[in-house]
DNA sequence: AAGTAGTTTGGAACTGTTCTAAACTATTGA
DNA sequence: TCAATAGTTTAGAACAGTTCCAAACTACTT
């Protein structure tokens, strides 16, 4: 009966979301297509999580979503453009895409490329100097770059 | 008079600067070689700098120093390894190199990806949870986004 | 001066991303 | 319900930045 119950909640937790996927796809003019609507199950439905391009085709690929890649960059600008996605700068060469949107920070793992968020609760940034005239600050981002020590040493 | 002690100074603060770099290079074992020391002049002889490959390579051209892309790939790591310069990331598609090696922070331009040092001194992030267990912080970067006000707005 | 180990080079190869034009599909209005 | 149309997807070509390669070259050693 509990299994039941969380099971439903679930449902509607998920019903929820995807209706604000939807409704914000069509607020932007995007129309919810089968290729969107399956990316943004893949993408939302789960906690926050951290993507490139080339994980969320293979994902997709392995759920029986045929999508081409071209398709996945498409996707991937248009969701970060729509405020649902957004990018993150850790490494050239490859462009990673959050699913947490709010205000926060990461940690990086250097050797694996790995991003975990840092919420940005208590998190606060002093003594910078002011934005250079004729500018605002868009955004601050803090990155912790971390080494891992190999389980042997 | 004062022009010349000027320029005197100017003179024997370049020697030092390339006497260090040329120690830095043998210390490490990499030679001295016609290529790597015109590079390093561009680089190191005035203030820091921020540059890419591609950057890096049209000057030396306009320079009249005879040097493929390759070698300015090679060096520009090579000067990493030793020290000498700090790789920044803050797009992908594109390594920044820069000449400041301290602990500081940067203002980036959004609009042209122009790149401006924060001096470290007085800035400080407060608040960040432990680095996760089994590891260790390489270095803290904070990235300020700056938007820049067309004259006209 | 010769040997050798490190360096440079042009060009090919590679990786992640964007572009293109043709086929396809969601939406609209009759 | 259907056709028109405007937006979307797609494979593959094109592109940008970077790395790789093997041959030519050069700094250092003896």
């Amino acid at each position: 009966m509990i299994f039941a119950l969380a099971a439903y909640i679930q449902t509607v937790m998920e019903t929820r979301r995807y209706a604000r996927v939807l409704a914000r796809l069509r607020s932007v003019g995007l129309r919810p297509t089968r290729q969107r609507l399956a990316l943004a199950r893949l993408l939302f439905d789960g906690g926050d999580r951290h993507v490139t391009a080339e994980q969320l085709h293979s994902e997709a690929l392995e759920a029986n979503i045929r999508v081409s890649l071209a398709t996945i960059y498409n996707t991937l600008h248009q969701f970060t453009r729509a405020g649902l996605l957004r990018e993150v700068v850790v490494d050239h060469g490859r462009a990673y895409f959050d699913t947490n949107t709010k205000e926060h920070h990461h940690f990086l793992f250097e050797d694996s490329g790995r991003l975990q968020d840092i919420p940005s609760k208590g998190v606060t940034v002093a003594g910078l100097p002011a934005a250079p005239s004729g500018t605002t600050v868009d955004r601050i981002e803090v990155v912790v770059r971390l080494r891992e020590h190999g389980s042997s040493q």
